[in-house]
DNA sequence: GACATATTCAATCGTACGCTTGAATAGTCA
DNA sequence: TGACTATTCAAGCGTACGATTGAATATGTC
């Protein structure tokens, strides 16, 4: 039996708990999840949102909503279309958090991800930290191989874009005698895989980045935007 | 209208966004929420827990059972009572992100906490990042005014400990020639607030510090435990 | 071994949520 | 202005969740 009387503490925590509950209740659905993650590599319409997380677009313009409500996306009127982005580098930030845990937390999260990745070469994981350090030094070719659109909203500085589509046309773009580091939208994307395979298959040395833009700039590390891109 | 077709991409992703959402749902209630923060100061058995969060201890026993289905706590059997605690750091991590994006996302958070504290000389924000470097340089008397058991299960290094409630007693535990700095639980806790205050009507120096020891830790800085304390 | 106590389980009820469908809205373009 | 299109709204349906209550299960104590 709870005392249930309400004094102002009370009422006071329970208001700021229900407003962290607000950005709990916008993460519980897995669908909104997986537009955050999107979001996160770039702004998008409705109709490519709900495309990608094989939604209808009235769900997914609902989810959208909700995902708003909650202020961690905003919708801006482009043209005929609506585009959605994230609110802030904050809610980038809290979603690779949301992530780290899942994966420290989850053993599910690495059993799927092993199953599916399964006997793909270009998967294994590596021990990153390095990776990362020869990545931040010049060290090697960065190669970011998803969606153009994606690139321009923001990479890591100094690497290079070739959708993994167009990777095998345009393998003369790179140098062979470099070591190439290939990386996607994140752990769960299969681009990186596929390009690190195509390019051993041809003779470079090649290896993943599991990490992707979102967990770069979560580190505080600067990201790159088109703008700056000369080509 | 989706296209529906189950490929086994989306059967892996579907997997995994439901796996990130298991977090979402553990949080999307604003008691089980509440009941992270505690759980974020010590471990605490299911009555406590349940006083302290107002909640019936069938409900608390309830929403505990979901937050340790998550994942993110674990129960452990103490003689008659059964202890929950956090399951990992990076769960307390976690919350401060969340708590985070709420602070920065939802202006309600911080007008509910103005309300609240109005007219409280002891509340005033403190542009802490100085505020944290001279804690960490042990240039000021740091004082945490929590119940004893919660320091014990840490507390930022250097700390003094005298609850809030036997701090008027034990004022002379204080050298008078230092500034003092209190903390509690965090951002939304009174008892830092009321010491302050105290302190200030007798002549001390203070301030309140915002951080606990959850965000303290976060940081990755180091936290101290009872162990550690000759007394 | 029987009682007391802390905790969990099970059943119930009202509410809120997610998805679907079809219509309405608000912009663009000719 | 009028047709066209992307997006949102509104209603309906099935399911899942939160709170409450009372019984059941462990565990420690006498």
């Amino acid at each position: 039996m709870s005392i249930g009387m309400t004094t102002p503490h009370r009422h006071f925590k329970d208001g700021i708990y229900e407003q962290l509950a607000r950005i709990g209740k916008a993460t519980s659905s897995p669908k909104r999840v997986e537009l955050l993650d999107l979001l996160c590599q770039c702004p998008r319409t409705v109709e490519v949102l709900a495309e990608l997380s094989s939604l209808s677009v009235a769900n997914a313009s609902q989810h959208l909503k909700v995902l708003r409500a909650a202020r961690l996306v905003e919708a801006q009127k482009k043209g005929l279309y609506v585009e959605y982005r994230l609110a802030d580098d904050e809610v980038c930030r809290f979603f690779v958090s949301l992530r780290g845990l899942a994966e420290s937390r989850l053993a599910e999260v690495e059993q799927a991800t092993r199953a599916y990745f399964e006997g793909r070469s270009g998967a294994e994981a590596v021990r990153s930290d390095d990776l990362l350090g020869k990545v931040r030094r010049g060290e090697v070719t960065v190669l970011d191989v998803r969606p153009v659109e994606e690139y321009r909203a923001g990479h890591i500085p100094r690497a290079i874009s070739i959708p993994v589509d167009e990777l095998k046309a345009r393998l003369k773009e790179l140098p062979k005698d470099r070591e190439v580091v290939a990386y996607c939208r994140g752990p769960y994307c299969v681009m990186a895989v596929e390009a690190v395979e195509l390019l051993r298959t041809k003779g470079f040395k090649a290896q993943r980045m599991e990490q992707g833009v979102a967990d770069w700039s979560a580190r505080g590390w600067r990201v790159a935007t088109a703008r700056e891109v000369a080509r």
